[in-house]
DNA sequence: TACCGCAGAGAAAGCCCTTTCCCGCAGGGA
DNA sequence: TCCCTGCGGGAAAGGGCTTTCTCTGCGGTA
């Protein structure tokens, strides 16, 4: 691999000159030289070596960010908003994955301090563990103490500044439209309890259901992995334990399409015989048929603000930026059916060998 | 932010000795002064710079990966399978998205070169265009020229390591089935004609068509993006100019899911009045409705090829993966209507407002 | 003519690690 | 007793770059 001492010999002059014209330092240098230069780094294909760069310069540009998982539609929303910002102040981005393994979570923090990031994103879930949560918040004040920016996104264990989507607020309007529908038995595709974002939905459809005078209890409630194929799962336990549902909550959109799915190989017509309403308003919800009745939440929007926090003139203050959530009507929830689906259920129909597998 | 020299300091031993312990070198070091260096690094929250560290170690490590989008479910899924590798190995991946900008593709190259990484993998359709490609081999023979290795999937303009879905008989796959099914008035929603894949999956269809007596004209092809919008959008207008047609084959599923929109928002029913395939197989095939009948790419495999190629033992000669296409039949595509749909398109009925924004 | 200032180039000091090389010391064999 | 060996530790040399500091030589001023 090419050095800059190379280049620097090749053109007949000292690497400090062969510096400046690579970097367009604002140190003159005479036309000549910088022509010399610059035929020397192409006929060497010369490339900086961006550690020995990042060594010597002292501030640091790169800004982590720690996602459960970019190729969920949740997190690439997020994600693409936090690029955007991002690629406007020429800021490389480092994005890794925890895939919600705590471990990994905290692995990542070392690692891209190690990396020198300038700031330190994390985005989704927090986790109901008094211990990790401890751990996480001593790495990032240590981070913190050297200078470095943290935002979190989704998640209100951290002191400093962060992007909150409404959770709750969310998961009273999905519990209010239901209402409004006239549904009473309800039941709960949720996330993992463990996660904050899971029990913040419940809570506030919980409440809703309160006010009216109805109930949630935990037999209505199925927890499982945030993913399609949790939904599927709880959907079917749910469905198995009691038949008598005519709405079903899921604490995602994912796994409101997991849902759908098991629905569909039961032969339950959605939404005649059973509503559906999902979390988040992925871009696939429009386009499941029938379309997804959700709770929108600002995934992009939440991105761009997180990134513009952290990457901003240093606030006093840590801000916390609530974001609201929306209810988006579509096809999958409608009024409760006038006949009660007795029979419903006990003969399933599987309509394809792949539905709910 | 604490040095290494730090940490010695605080230890009372040497830098290299603190750098034996906290590497776990196999140069051995007392117990006691294990504990010293150990309890330093813990006070001082010591994490290394991975920048000197990868400086000052001669080996690379990191693996580059430049795709067009991370969150596009393709990349998705090849991304996945080039972690579990990258993992299981101990190597970081770096994951650049190009947008399928030719520009940002070689920038990015260069950047992952600075970074020093071990290896590039390109995924991602290739282009027809002379220049960019011959750029962009250069690029990569200078890279290759200085011990890196390379591999792209699903390109063939490079000369080294490459993995190819097979999209010609993957295409060709599509066309049998549809003439099987009867179809002769077949429309195309096509991705960039500029993209390699796009022709690839073109020809092995047209092909098909030909052997079968049948013809695939010009016009009963449109292109577009290579995503949901771009497939809806196609649609319309393939419709608008011939509302004969009986099946419509998307170039891949993001486009079918678009047609889908489309063709509910008009009312016509798929596949009774109307035929659809799709092309790769994505996760979400299976959830739409009906779920669709596309051609399925193994997607998660040819990542892991790829990253194998590329970590494997130098082979003396580069080596040429040919990754099968499959059928997969769901509920999308049926026999040729009976009767002329003589009247049908003409009188759209929008269901949704949403369906085709 | 002597001196000053400045533009433009190079020397060299880091940036933070890893790793080779070397040194001192203790124990074992002759 | 002396020498050799081997172990544990430190000194120091990079690794490739940026940047400050220094130096040279020129034009301009007194």
């Amino acid at each position: 691999m090419a050095t800059l001492s190379d280049v620097a010999r090749r053109a007949g002059v000292s690497p400090a000159t062969a510096s400046r014209v690579i970097n367009g330092s604002s140190k003159p240098v005479t036309d000549e030289l910088r022509e010399r230069v610059l035929a020397a780094v192409a006929e060497l294909q010369y490339v900086p070596n961006a550690h020995a760069q990042l060594l010597a310069r002292s501030h640091r540009s790169a800004v982590g960010v720690i996602v459960h998982d970019v190729s969920d539609p949740y997190f690439a929303e997020i994600t693409r908003g936090l690029q955007r910002v991002a690629t406007d102040q020429g800021r490389l981005l480092m994005i890794c994955n925890s895939y919600r393994d705590p471990d990994r979570e905290l692995e990542y923090v070392e690692l891209l301090r190690g990396h020198q990031v300038a700031a330190l994103i994390l985005a989704g879930s927090g986790y109901h563990d008094e211990a990790f949560t401890r751990q996480l918040n001593e790495k990032l004040a240590a981070y913190e103490a050297t200078g470095g920016r943290v935002a979190v996104i989704g998640r209100h264990e951290h002191s400093g500044d962060a992007v909150m989507p409404d959770n709750r607020t969310g998961g009273y309007l999905a519990g209010q439209e239901l209402c409004g529908l006239g549904h009473r038995a309800i039941g709960v595709v949720a996330g993992p309890r463990i996660l904050t974002t899971t029990t913040d939905r419940l809570a506030g459809l919980r409440q809703a259901l309160t006010e009216q005078g109805r109930e949630l209890p935990e037999r209505r409630i199925r927890y499982a992995e945030f993913d399609r194929d949790g939904g599927a799962e709880a959907t079917a336990r749910l469905l198995d334990a009691d038949p008598e549902l005519t709405a079903i909550v899921a604490l995602n959109d994912s796994m409101a399409i997991g849902a759908l799915a098991t629905l569909r190989a039961r032969g339950l017509a959605v939404p005649q015989q059973i509503s559906v309403l999902g979390f988040d308003d992925m871009p696939i919800a429009r386009d499941v048929t029938p379309a997804l009745t959700t709770v929108r939440l600002p995934l992009v929007d939440m991105g761009v603000r997180a990134m513009s926090l952290v990457l901003g003139v240093g606030a006093p203050t840590p801000r916390v930026e609530v974001l609201p959530a929306e209810l988006v009507r579509r096809d999958t929830a409608g009024p409760v059916p006038l006949s009660t689906r007795a029979t419903a259920g006990s003969a399933p129909r599987a309509r394809r060998g792949d539905s709910t597998s």
